[in-house]
DNA sequence: AACCCGTGGTT
DNA sequence: TAACCAAGGGT
């Protein structure tokens, strides 16, 4: 067993103590091999990898891991993936959120399918070229797939490394200082684990809340444990206030039981999901925006609202349904038959939409 | 550089 | 309940 007494931390030693930490506290993860596999030789999948850190980005591991094992029981690879038609993509990473993801995960499979030869490259110039991956995710694939020497700077690295040298700029000005700070403790040996366990510390024990210093692998260290402000790092600028939005959705059902839907523009909120169609969405109208219905038909209101929260605004919608003939001829959008609508398919805006009519 | 882009859980 | 937050990227 490796020391870990406070001469550690003095002779500078800290990826040492953590790593040690992770090998017996790292999260189990669908997409991770275990530090002991690691060291065994096991290395993870790097399709797994990527497909991985995209869904995390701004996203909770607890939601990630049903869309993960979704989607690589359906896309086994890349090249699968690549394979794929949009409509089918999009409508699995419904309720994801942050659709854009899907669609430049899907451009990233059809880059990696045709000019990579559907494999990963293990270089980390040549994956931050690829659409959907930015700095973090080039790194992240490259450490944690290739075990290359690449530093990770996320959410959780930003605040451990906040902490522990007590950084009280606010991001995110202090972002090339934490990185400058988080580039000099990344290890040369298991620089992949070294990535996950970062994360894994900032997600169990250097929490935003309440940090649980008490058992933190790196309290000797710790400069905010110190100063006593570690539960108010990382300061962050104060945010804007959201605006509320109105807007209108028409549901039409035809007789034969095809619901009226359009596949919104690829630009812009929801981009290339599944939804209704409806009015423009906007800011504290008197009036609330009713928009043209998307056929000819006796629409009745009903009594009930959508309320839901974008990144950065409030929406409230008033719903309009109708059941029209098999004769009615949409002015926008499609019938989609029955057998194949899946209100999963639908962006949470537009499934609780569906969800109100019972 | 500043803004746009989802959602669900926690406090 | 409102605010905060999460393995960020694109433009």
């Amino acid at each position: 067993m490796r020391d870990t007494s406070p001469e550690d931390a003095r002779t500078g030693d800290l990826p040492l103590i953590l790593l040690d930490w992770y090998d017996s506290h790292a999260r189990a993860m669908p997409w991770r091999v275990p530090p002991g596999a690691r060291k065994a030789g096991q290395r993870p999948d790097a399709y797994r990898v990527w497909l991985s850190e995209v869904m995390l980005q701004q996203t909770t591991v607890a939601t990630v891991r049903d869309y993960f094992r979704r989607f690589v029981t359906r896309w086994p690879d890349v090249t699968a993936l690549a394979a794929a038609p949009d409509a089918e993509v999009m409508g699995e990473w419904a309720g994801l959120g942050y659709y854009a993801r899907a669609r430049n995960l899907l451009k990233c499979a059809r880059v990696v399918a045709e000019r990579h030869g559907g494999v990963f490259p293990a270089d980390h110039a040549a994956l931050l070229a690829l659409p959907g991956i930015g700095p973090y995710t080039a790194a992240a694939v490259a450490s944690i797939a290739f075990d290359l020497p690449f530093t990770v700077l996320d959410g959780n690295v930003e605040r451990v490394m906040a902490r522990l040298h007590d950084v009280h700029t606010p991001l995110p000005t202090a972002k090339p200082e934490l990185m400058a700070l988080a580039q000099a403790l990344t290890p040369v040996t298991r620089p992949g684990d070294y990535a996950q366990a970062v994360m894994d510390l900032g997600a169990t024990i250097c929490t935003p809340r309440s940090p649980a210093c008490g058992i933190c692998p790196w309290r000797t260290p710790c400069a905010a444990r110190r100063a006593g402000t570690a539960a108010d790092l990382p300061r962050k600028l104060p945010k804007k206030a959201k605006p509320t939005r109105h807007g209108t959705l028409y549901l039409a059902r035809r007789s034969d039981g095809a619901w009226l839907l359009e596949t919104r523009p690829d630009t812009g909120l929801l981009g290339g999901m599944l939804g209704w169609p409806g009015s423009d969405w906007l800011d504290a109208a008197e009036d609330r925006p009713v928009g043209t219905p998307p056929i000819k038909a006796d629409w009745q209101m009903l009594s009930g609202e959508v309320r839901h929260t974008f990144t950065h605004f409030h929406l409230m919608l008033s719903l309009r349904f109708a059941e029209v003939g098999m004769e009615a001829e949409p002015i926008r959008g499609a019938f989609l038959p029955s057998a194949s609508f899946r209100p999963s398919d639908l962006p949470t805006v537009m499934r609780k939409a569906f969800d109100l009519l019972g």
